[in-house]
DNA sequence: CGAGCAACCTGCATGC
DNA sequence: TGCATGCAGGTTGCTC
């Protein structure tokens, strides 16, 4: 599911009915995620009030008091907030209980996503440590980005979606960000001009941030947190959509795989 | 160091 | 109807 427009909508859905409120209980259904839930996160959380609820890249960051909660919802993800009595779903793993009767319920079939407790400085985490700058503030700009491509052999869609590089551009965006700045995604990434990032920028930062604005993508399992569906699959320019007519051209669009993932592209408008 | 790819899982569409 | 196959929004961590 999540590529950082939902993750985002996600957060920001969630965050109201968790900050400010005591955790009651822990209920945790299946530990084996992309790595296992700490066991004894029930005696870690419960009794605290949930201070404050972020993003970095795709994770998730739920701070309590004596410390944080890094959820990622991997491939297949989603929270939800519900009364904690609500039925349990299949693939439903864990609910987070709050004094206010309702729970925080992550739901994710495939298991590539974690739920991972840090008494430190989340930022300092492992997994989050070496995190490239969010694309949305103005660390990640033209000077940034160049300076990065430069000496990098891989091709364009690999180095953006690197998130040592810039964190949230997922497999949709990335395809979707080199239409709209008309790049080839098989582009080796130092080859580039200064001027072809700084439109590669652009639009990342506004196919993003049009995602946000309304509400994320939805490809086949998002709900939002308060458990209505996304919507608007039909915004996407190039992905999912080869041999159909590109929407700026006549020409047929194209894929191929990169990184054995697949890459949309108009091998007309993009060069 | 970078590049390539195996691994972690289930669900769904497709083809025989 | 059943079964095998391939593909799906992500990311780490192993080899070479």
């Amino acid at each position: 599911m999540p590529e950082l427009p939902e993750v985002e909508t996600s957060c920001r859905g969630i965050a109201p009915h968790l900050e400010q409120q005591q955790v009651t209980d822990v209920i945790i259904r299946q530990a084996k995620l992309r790595w296992p839930i700490p066991t004894d996160l029930k005696h870690k959380l419960v009794g605290q009030n949930i201070l404050h609820v972020s993003r970095r890249g795709k994770y998730i960051l739920i701070q309590a008091e004596s410390g944080c909660l890094l959820l990622h919802l991997g491939m297949s993800g989603n929270v939800r907030i519900l009364p904690s009595d609500a039925p349990i779903l299949k693939h439903d793993h864990v609910d987070i209980v709050l004094a206010t009767g309702k729970c925080l319920r992550f739901n994710d079939p495939r298991r590539f996503g974690c739920l991972l407790w840090t008494t430190t400085n989340p930022h300092q985490h492992k997994l989050l440590r070496r995190l490239g700058p969010e694309p949305l503030t103005d660390d990640f700009n033209i000077d940034y980005l160049f300076q990065q491509s430069r000496h990098k052999k891989i091709n364009v869609k690999q180095f953006i979606m690197n998130s040592q590089i810039v964190v949230g551009i997922g497999n949709i965006y990335a395809s979707e960000a080199l239409f709209s700045a008309g790049i080839l995604p098989t582009r080796v990434a130092s080859s580039i001009s200064k001027a072809r990032y700084a439109k590669l920028i652009m639009e990342i930062k506004k196919v993003l941030q049009h995602s946000i604005d309304i509400g994320g993508t939805t490809l086949r399992d998002f709900v939002n947190s308060d458990g209505k569906p996304g919507y608007f699959k039909q915004q996407l320019q190039v992905y999912g959509r080869a041999g159909q007519v590109c929407h700026h051209c006549d020409n047929n669009l194209k894929m191929l795989q990169i990184n054995k993932r697949s890459t949309f592209f108009c091998h007309h408008c993009q060069t």
